[in-house]
RNA sequence: UGCCUCGUAGCCAAGCGGUAAGGCACCACACUUUGACUGUGGCAUUUCGCUAGUUCGAAUCUAGCCGAGGCAG
């Protein structure tokens, strides 16, 4: 008999998957993580739960705890709150620093969970670690949810190809309906509990009063990159993406405002009028750090720049140690975020984003 | 100083006697394991610079005042 340790949540992916797998034959170890601290995190402004009676990871726990006594497996908990910060949060702020828009959840993945995690469910016996990700496992390769409107390959875009060895998603076949319904049907009680959105491990917070624990905000100018006119005051360039229209308190003209870039030497934050600018737009972009889920050369395949955006067709060629993907055009594309490549339905891997280009030219304004 | 124009929510801006369009911003919600984007809804009835009139009724007409421009000088 396998053993598979499952990272619970205390979310009802994680909950199927738990009782799927004890279907299936294996002998199931419920593992709770736990990887962020308010206090010990100074995570005090913008933190809408601190004043809880029990803090929200100590309910998810509690769900936790109660799937897995109904489904009569046995859970431990882990903490990585150390870790959590040296390898996710302090990347997360020193990427903000730069100006850059990190995705703190694709790192989590890369070395929390399919790495400390993998590694203390393997000190505890595991063949496997299962987790409630919309992702499948097929002859080795990553491929999309079958929900296509949950796939979180994105997120698992860094971990190495070898991890996936000893990984299992149980939910990743199902749609996020009929997870639901069987988890309803099984009287779990996390059945109808809200889907978990924010940062993971930490949640839903103000963005700017949570960043303003962490790092100063140095005002500066806004800036209409096409007339160099002053428009507005920005409250600190790294509240800022690529792309964005909330929160520039900026209006009176009849057309929406979108930034478009940044100068960090002057703190300049640069926007632009209307959805459909030029200076939203690119057609090649250069990323780093690139992990490959496939052995095979790619040349031609489709990508997504962020999370839950419309596959579109690239090509990639090989740069160095970097990549080079161009394509027809693209809007948003923005430094930090990553670039995720699909064969249709398989996930090939990806990087990320560090430079973009128009016409053959860096965009000198990101 | 004389003459002219203008003053509508945080911003831009319709309305020109019949009981305050719209856009941007902002807020809420939906969507969402990254800060978005997007969608839906809310957002001037102690109201239209202030005061006094005309009128059944005014932001819309009249007078004065205040304020912002402009033209004469």
């Amino acid at each position: 008999m396998k053993t598979v340790v499952v990272g619970m949540s205390g979310g009802v992916d994680s909950s199927v998957s738990a009782y799927l797998l004890k279907e299936q034959g294996y002998k199931v170890i419920g593992l709770f993580m736990r990887n962020w601290d308010a206090n010990i995190n100074n995570d005090i402004s913008g933190n809408p739960t601190l004043q809880d009676a029990i803090c929200p990871q100590e309910k998810d726990y509690n769900d936790a705890l109660a799937v897995c006594e109904k489904l009569d497996i046995p859970l431990k908990r882990v903490d990585f709150i150390k870790e959590y910060w040296d390898y996710v949060f302090s990347y997360f702020l020193e990427e903000l620093k730069k100006g850059r828009t990190p995705n703190p959840d694709i790192m989590c993945n890369k070395y929390i969970k399919f790495d400390m995690f993998l590694k203390k469910a393997e000190s505890l016996g595991a063949d496997f670690i299962a987790t409630g990700h919309f992702a499948r496992l097929q002859d080795g390769k990553l491929l999309r949810g079958v929900d296509e409107n949950k796939d979180q390959t994105y997120f698992l875009s860094q971990v190495s190809k070898e991890k996936f060895e000893r990984v299992l998603f149980p939910v990743g076949s199902m749609t996020k309906k009929e997870i639901r319904t069987l988890a309803s049907s099984l009287g779990l009680i996390t059945a109808s509990k809200k889907d978990s959105t924010g940062i993971c491990f930490i949640g839903e917070r103000h963005f700017t009063q949570f960043l303003e624990n962490y790092l100063p905000n140095i005002p500066g100018d806004i800036i209409d990159i096409e007339t160099g006119k002053k428009l507005g005051e920005h409250i600190g360039l790294m509240y800022y993406t690529i792309g964005q229209r909330k929160g520039l308190q900026l209006g009176g003209d009849t057309d929406k405002i979108f930034v478009v870039g940044k100068n960090l030497d002057k703190n300049h934050l640069y926007v632009a009028y209307g959805e459909n600018n030029p200076y939203l737009f690119s057609d090649a972009c250069l990323i780093e750090e690139v992990n490959l889920l496939t052995e095979e050369e790619i040349s031609t395949c489709t990508a997504k720049f962020r999370y839950r955006q419309k596959d579109i067709p690239v090509t990639v060629k090989k740069c160095g140690e970097d990549y080079l993907v161009t394509y027809e055009t693209a809007k948003s594309v923005t430094p930090g975020q990553a670039c995720v490549l699909y064969d249709k339905e398989v996930c090939l891997g990806g990087g990320i984003i560090k430079e973009v280009y128009k016409k053959g030219e860096k965009l000198w304004y990101l």
